[in-house]
DNA sequence: AGTAAAATTTAACATAAGATAAATAATCAG
DNA sequence: CTGATTATTTATCTTATGTTAAATTTTACT
């Protein structure tokens, strides 16, 4: 648990009371390369903290596959348009690399803003840091070239080419496979 | 403030003391056409309510004015890149008709989030609600056509196109007027 | 190690959208 | 109401990215 302390500890400072009631609801989960962390379909009822490995957000749209995000380590990641909203999923989680995690339940955990505000606004202090991210990403793709955002990626997550097969951040990056080889290919 | 109450219930309901408290520290602003309700370079310290006229947060990307998003009656609109920073925002906020707004002191706002935790959770899950919006906005930007991107926001909202001036509507969908004229000659 | 499968690159051609400029239409100020 | 300004459309040409297919490289499995 300390990965997860020191990074709820960037947002807010938890009571040790506080600590101890997310420890109850959280547990150890050991994923596979390639595997499914959750499935399409499904409602979103877990919060994952990456301890170890790369995971990715996918989805489908007419049989072909996007990646909508990657999280690395400390990191969370959830699928929070099912999260908030409590409907199914039409996307995916998966783990990229052999994994570790942590699973928090969502459900537990909102019972839990009742008796502790302070983890309240700490996951607050999260979702608001993750919306940011969000709304600087629609600026990302919206308004830059192909080639541009790759560079950006390169330059946010500099080890991002070791870690997950390019045919990922072609989709992440809105363009398919072959416009990413030929944007590469140029220097 | 009938109309802000009225909003506020559909995601959390106030006691009377939080609705007075927020009434405090709120005030009525009016603004005329095309006048900025917010300009770049500020700090965003103001959540506004619309409750009536159209707003529209805009950027410029080297000299190039883009349109970030637009907001309608009884929404709620922030630069909330740097609302939850506080780094100053590229970002100015603009009214596209005389407008009326309740303006509410976000400094004020997120002092109250310590005496009352209910408004903690109203805004909590407003911005959650925004931050969907937005998730699904990248998956709208990324992987729909520009002319799938045109008819979805005609479909969400029929009447922008009365109240909105078309190069907004162009760089708020990632493309330039000249296609978006283009796009809308075809049918 | 050797083979099959998957990932990546390269090539050739097609298409959507950008850039610029000019024409037309709509709006606004006096 | 009229001229000036602004918004929108149309036209032409250019370019970035998509599509399909094949070639090459890398990875995974036995």
């Amino acid at each position: 648990m300390n990965e997860l302390i020191t990074y709820f500890n960037q947002f807010n400072h938890l009571s040790e009371n506080a600590i101890n009631a997310i420890s109850e609801i959280s547990k150890p989960v050991n994923i596979k390369k390639n595997q499914n962390l959750q499935s399409i379909g499904h409602t979103c009822r877990t919060i994952y903290f990456i301890k170890k490995g790369v995971a990715r957000i996918y989805y489908y749209k007419e049989d072909i596959e996007i990646t909508e995000c990657f999280a690395f380590e400390n990191a969370i990641i959830a699928r929070v348009e099912s999260l908030f909203t409590g409907k199914p999923s039409r996307k995916a989680i998966q783990m990229i690399e052999d994994s570790e995690l942590i699973a928090i339940s969502s459900v537990k955990l909102f019972d839990l803003y009742d008796t502790f505000p302070e983890i309240e606004r700490l996951f607050r202090k999260i979702f608001e840091s993750a919306y940011v991210d969000t709304v600087n990403r629609v600026e990302s793709i919206q308004f830059h070239s192909a080639e541009e955002r790759y560079n950006a990626l390169l330059k946010e997550s500099p080890n991002v080419l070791q870690r997950v097969p390019l045919k990922y951040i072609a989709s992440y990056l809105g363009i398919t496979q072959v416009s990413l080889s030929r944007i590469r290919g140029i220097r």
